[in-house]
DNA sequence: ACGCTCTGCTTATGGTATACACAGTTCTGT
DNA sequence: ACAGAACTGTGTATACCATAAGCAGAGCGT
């Protein structure tokens, strides 16, 4: 977020307040057939392929096209960042006691960074302020109603979920991306690091690293993503319930 | 990190295992001013001031002059990365007890992002393996040493930990900067972003946003950034000392 | 029918990383 | 001592990037 009025204009541009012109040429393209494309591309290629000439090369148009429907490629990728939050989390499916509700909202939210992976990549740089975005911060709320924590303490918990989720699936795709690159399987990056910690601590001056990587931790083979999610989890709901419960 | 080789190429170069070269001209440059070059810039101007250009002119060199010291401008990242870190946490003033350790060490992580913002924006694409963030690691897991958790256990919390401040750096961060670039008081910008939610909510589609936000959470003057880190601590900590207990 | 506004386009500016060739410098092997 | 190899920093070139500015034509409002 560049400035304060950026912010500001882009609020208006993803609620959709900006009225649109009724005299000139009809426009060719959408708003959204741009986001789309832009998603694509991202999905593809990494958040890093998103250029302006790509995304207006996909829709067989000029680059500059595109800036007649959006102000900057940084509101460009807001509009992406919202876009792939639609249609926010089916509120109907939704447990009812609020630590289920927090499990499957944060269950929900890492299916999102695995349908789009640049979203690890994502440089946020203010809280959501999207529709959809707004919509995934109210469930997370209407999940913790029941559980009597205070309204400072829902919102302290929403940013740690939503950080714990957001380095768990940069851990998950930080392996898959180095297996794709490399073109080995997911584990081989583990055992190369594995390697180079085993190099480290051959000189003896990282003796609690040593213990650690000689139980073997670096060489069992992945017990697989889910499970790792899981498992920090069901840490931080623990914990949360250890903090009601006191 | 682009690839396998490359990793091992960055891993060379962070533990100085490339054999300087004996013939030729006397290097005008060194590796250190280079890097030191570039942390300066980063830390006056974010992360994105960092060009190979303008590393360059800082030092009185042309652009290409700095690729006979590096090998690309990832690896000069990566070593600004490992530099930062240096010398690592000093371990003789960790605290015995493993919660005091743990509380030390995170802080002490908090102080590295505070000293150098542009960590929160850098682009961490696998786990550490240079010698000053090994240290880091190192420190850690000594710290952990005495708590009963199993290896498996030490380095999930490892992550988890490490992903917190990095989480609530960035948050602390992005209020800062919002607000220089803004010329306005931090809290400035959660008053604007308040401002938002209550237009948001005002449709009354968010019952729950809606409670949080006339709770007045986004009103009250933020209560300062350490109380804030030092909040979600404890919680993690009392969620481990929770999960040894049992 | 005129004019204004809006369209998509072309062109230009100033930025980025880095590949490659080159002239000059210094060490090494003979 | 001296030739050749290795290494230095530099200049030039390629291929990107975001975006500012100006322009011809399209179409609505009057």
């Amino acid at each position: 977020m560049a400035d304060k009025s950026s912010a500001q204009r882009t609020f208006e541009l993803l609620w959709g307040l900006r009225e649109q012109p009724t005299r000139g040429p009809k426009p060719s393209l959408s708003v959204e057939q741009i986001v789309q494309a832009a998603i694509e591309v991202a999905d593809a290629h990494g958040l890093d392929a998103v250029s302006m000439r790509r995304v207006a090369e996909k829709l067989g148009v000029t680059t500059m096209s595109l800036y007649r429907y959006v102000p900057s490629k940084n509101d460009l990728l807001e509009l992406m960042l919202d876009t792939i939050a639609a249609p926010g989390p089916d509120l109907s499916k939704m447990p009812e006691h609020w630590r289920a509700a927090l499990h499957w909202w944060a269950r929900q939210n890492l299916e999102a960074f695995r349908r789009h992976p640049w979203l690890v990549q994502f440089p946020f740089s203010h809280p959501p302020f999207g529709p959809n975005n707004i919509r995934w911060m109210e469930a997370a709320l209407r999940a913790m109603e029941g559980s009597g924590l205070t309204p400072e303490d829902m919102i302290w918990l929403l940013i740690l979920l939503s950080g714990y989720v957001r380095t768990e699936a940069a851990q998950e795709l930080a392996l898959i991306e180095g297996a794709r690159v490399t073109g080995v399987e997911p584990q081989e990056w583990g055992r190369v690091y594995g390697e180079m910690l085993r190099k480290i601590v051959a000189d003896g001056d990282h003796p609690a690293l040593a213990r650690v990587v000689s139980a073997g931790v670096f060489d069992a083979p992945d017990q697989g993503p889910d499970e790792d999610f899981e498992y920090g989890l069901t840490f931080i709901l623990n914990g949360v319930e250890a903090m009601i419960n006191n």
